[in-house]
DNA sequence: AATGAATGAGGATTCATTCAT
DNA sequence: TATGAATGAATCCTCATTCAT
């Protein structure tokens, strides 16, 4: 038993070892820059000798993988179920860019990692990263295809488009805050740019045209109302 | 007159080579990323000596640094030129969308360069690109907050966030056509992004946009008026 | 035990690297010199990488300041000792040349290293060195200071060039078999040499010195007197 | 004529140009040390492309030879023609302290420089400057043997190590102004120091030396009272 | 599991030197 | 003569990675 204890114990402080890395990483990385930091101030932040690192992951580039897996792999499943619920496109339009914006108030370091690193080239595995990215586009790609075809969507509108720009807009909203552009620590600011970036995806930003959504007859369910 | 030929020649020449050594930091850049290449492989690709680039460039970050200089200063200049004139909104947010998919088409890699290598990246001197960035940011900023006045634009969307919303638009955009989500080799394919991210910025993404475009000014009442 | 001893030797050997290569740095220096040498020339002095210099050491002139540190450190701290203990200043002045020649004696190539590569050369921190070479020059000052208060200097000589004759006159004498022109090798010569040092600096080096030293304390008028 | 004149004018200004380098290689050497300046250094401080430095000198090196010989050859010849003149070993050492002294008032640059680099190794073709240095020591070597020989001094004193303490006790003296540790601003700073130098070496520095000099009933002819 | 000494490939940067003009 | 653009060898230093303990 004491056995067990101790094998539970020390099993569990390895994960959490593995974890305090992973966490060290998320923030150095989001202050420094992949390609601005050593193995050996992740180990720091971590607490730990920086030979340990390579014990819990493959080497630099796989801690980042680890990381983008991580935060990214979690916010493209959610996304999935979003996408193929059977809720209209209003609806899924909102809950996503809700878990972009929950995923920013949870982790914000998570979120510039992901943001900032996701494009650049070499660092990554391209195919898998650029694959993870197009993942999340291609899912809200379909999302619009089938949308368009219920005429939930302007007939105009190309599905792959409408998903870049939805995370476009979401993106350079939150990297709004990012850059200190926009005061996140003001109250509510956050759930005001949320509904902002929605309602403008949505409505477009000229005056009169959201009154439509009323005209239609068609108010979308709200989560916050639910 | 000769002389004169050969001394303006020989004069220009000097330029050519800073000239080359820029536009093969361009297409480096965009190739390997930043980091992902060395400064030989840039004077390699100009088709200099590598000692050549610190005749003309402090280092590699101010190689960097003039490859957004000289892409980015133009592009806020005639953004500002845009912003200022006294155009309506809507045809001021076309303009804007114009100019970066113009500049896309002009110079791909160096618009990839500076979205992917220096908008985002802690790589460089944060102060001097976030000013650089926020300025295009504030420039729209103040248009949208003018056009708020007049009743150009709806009363409860932030200029802040509009601004950053319609760069984060249409840098999505664009990324989507530098990852290959969309095919840029069709013809028309710009064209028609360009388009469309206009119009969806202004009007939405939800059906009803072709008859509002034509009855604009018809206000009724909201649902969260409601 | 058994991993006691080579716990000790293990945390010796860490110890022992530095050393290594504090010696392989003050050998190569005092050999090609601190400019003429490459740090992996002494890495392989020391039977090390490269790497494990700046391990050790910040950077090459640290490496250079270690050695100055080392040996200087000791050498003034003995000067210091001599210089403030109660014996006649005759004594004093003795000791000290001896101090010098038997650094010398011990270990040439760190002598050399001090004398020409860093006692003069504007390569580095010249603060921190002039201070501290002028701390020797300081403390013998001191020295002479208070003899000739007590009458054991003649009145009219200035303290601080006392102290800069005296090391001027040591350090090349040092020189004088550091670029050969004294042979080293010969029995006694190094003994010889500090010997005529001290008494050249006591009594100079005009005929009738013998004399005197049996029948000092004989007071008379001098020329510049007159 | 006007060939004439303006060829004269041209070889003139030739020279001029020359001279000009040699004189900042001075400033330049004696400000940064020679490993710590570049040729362009020298170009700047001279007024001329870093190209036009090896229109004059072969190379770096042979610029700093230059700098020697310069101030070196003319010292070592009016040494020599002291060392080998019929005066009395006192006057001859006095005589030679005052070139010493003489030339740092003249140039202190240049004496920096060649106290600075002469001893430091392999910057400089070892052959020629340790024999030249030496061949100053050597001369007063000489000077020094054939003065034992006559009884002008001491019987147990070594030749060669009076010369090396001569210019020891000199640069040395130079030293303390060079390093600011005697102020050299001060009037007949110089003068006395220059005094202090000569007479410390002829008759040491202890109480009731020097009246031996007239007790011997030899004052030396000094330069000064001539 | 954990440490950190040790390694060495890699790349930025410098600067003496050349040479076309 | 004079210039300074151009070259590239030389070297410092970094830091990911390994491995003995």
């Amino acid at each position: 038993v004491a056995r067990n204890g101790r094998a539970a114990g020390a099993s569990r402080s390895e994960t959490d070892r593995q974890k305090a890395i992973l966490r060290a990483a998320i923030n150095v990385f989001a202050e420094k820059g992949y390609h601005g930091c050593r193995i050996s101030d992740v180990a720091r932040e971590a607490g730990v000798a920086h030979g340990l690192v390579y014990h819990y992951f493959e080497d630099k580039e796989q801690l980042l993988q680890a990381v983008f897996d991580l935060g990214w792999g979690g916010f493209v499943a959610r996304v999935r179920d979003v996408a193929e619920s059977g809720q209209p496109l209003e609806s899924k339009v909102r809950a996503i860019v809700e878990l972009a914006f929950h995923a920013y108030q949870v982790d914000p370091n998570a979120v510039k990692v992901i943001i900032v690193e996701i494009a650049r080239s070499p660092a990554l595995d391209r195919a898998r990263l650029d694959s993870a990215f197009s993942s999340v586009v291609r899912i809200c790609e379909r999302m619009f295809g089938e949308a368009k075809e219920k005429g939930e969507l302007q007939s105009d509108k190309h599905p792959t488009l409408c998903s870049a720009l939805l995370f476009g807009a979401i993106e350079m909203g939150l990297t709004a805050f990012l850059l200190g552009l926009m005061d996140s620590g003001s109250q509510g600011a956050l759930e005001r740019a949320m509904l902002q970036i929605t309602e403008s995806f949505l409505w477009g930003v000229l005056p009169g045209r959201a009154d439509l959504s009323l005209k239609r007859g068609k108010p979308s369910s709200r989560l916050r109302e639910a």
